[in-house]
DNA sequence: ATTTATACTTACCATTTGGAGAGTGTCGCC
DNA sequence: GGCGACACTCTCCAAATGGTAAGTATAAAT
């Protein structure tokens, strides 16, 4: 189980190079960093995922696919998306009222660049557990010692 | 502008069966999103960011070039993200302390797949700042009316 | 007349988050 | 002997977050 951290820890050298991108506006990177963080929240990519996965769907639909979602975050959730042009919201004009949801071209193709960060995260779960247990193991026993 | 909007919101149909991949363990699910929940924080983004781009740093010079984080959040977010195995924090012991920081395998590999929504807001900024505006501006409209 | 269904909205309240600022330990330097 | 450098650590406090629960609107169904 400390094998895989180490070899995880196996940092190629000058390997940073060949990745970084040339310096930002830094404007510009406020702007992004300001989306990236409306847009990683828990619920925002929860809904994201739920609405890839199931296109077209009522309001009380999402909350359920969600999980554990309140109505309050949920409306709040929906309308932020929709604000930032991430899902359509469609009013149908009946009683009891049915609203819908789905996502537009710029919805999906953010949900479709989480799709790598999730894929990291699935394929990365062991190293990351491991990683912890050897982490919080070695904090306990410094912990004996003082 | 708002024909930016309205291009983005043509969703092609049936794309989602194209994506949409088969549903996963929700045991896995629930664990993925909560390492997605931690690792999706600003203070982590923007220190794996500045990690990325510039190799190893110290304590302090991580501080300045993350801008505007406090030395508690900063100290909290590197030992998280050490627990997580996405750092190596390194001790030399000398006086006054040198503490250096640098990205892991796991660490880097997790930049790589954020570069992705980085990529994402970057290109789509213009996009979302329409969407803004025209939702805004619709909900200015209504409330007038009301 | 009352209930039901749906999609909210609002008020209140507990928890969490995160910043500011002061304190800690160590050693070389003046 | 006191100061400075660095990387924390701790305490206090204000602000943001988010849940619960109750209220709103409408028309059909009972």
């Amino acid at each position: 189980m400390t094998a895989e951290v180490a070899v995880a820890n196996r940092v190629p050298e000058g390997i940073q190079r060949v990745i970084t991108e040339p310096a930002l506006d830094p404007r510009v990177e406020a702007l992004v960093s300001e989306m990236i963080g409306q847009v990683a929240d828990k619920w925002t990519m929860i809904i994201l995922e739920v609405l890839t996965r199931h296109g077209e769907l009522r309001f009380s639909q999402v909350g359920k696919l969600a999980g554990g979602i309140s109505q309050k975050m949920l409306t709040q959730t929906l309308r932020q998306m929709e604000r930032g042009g991430l899902i359509i919201r469609t009013v149908h004009a009946v009683v009891p009222p049915k609203v819908e949801y789905r996502l537009t071209g710029l919805g999906f193709s953010l949900a479709e660049s989480f799709c790598g960060v999730w894929r990291w995260a699935e394929s990365n779960l062991q190293q990351v557990i491991a990683a912890r247990e050897s982490f919080d193991a070695l904090a306990r026993a410094n912990n004996d010692r003082a």
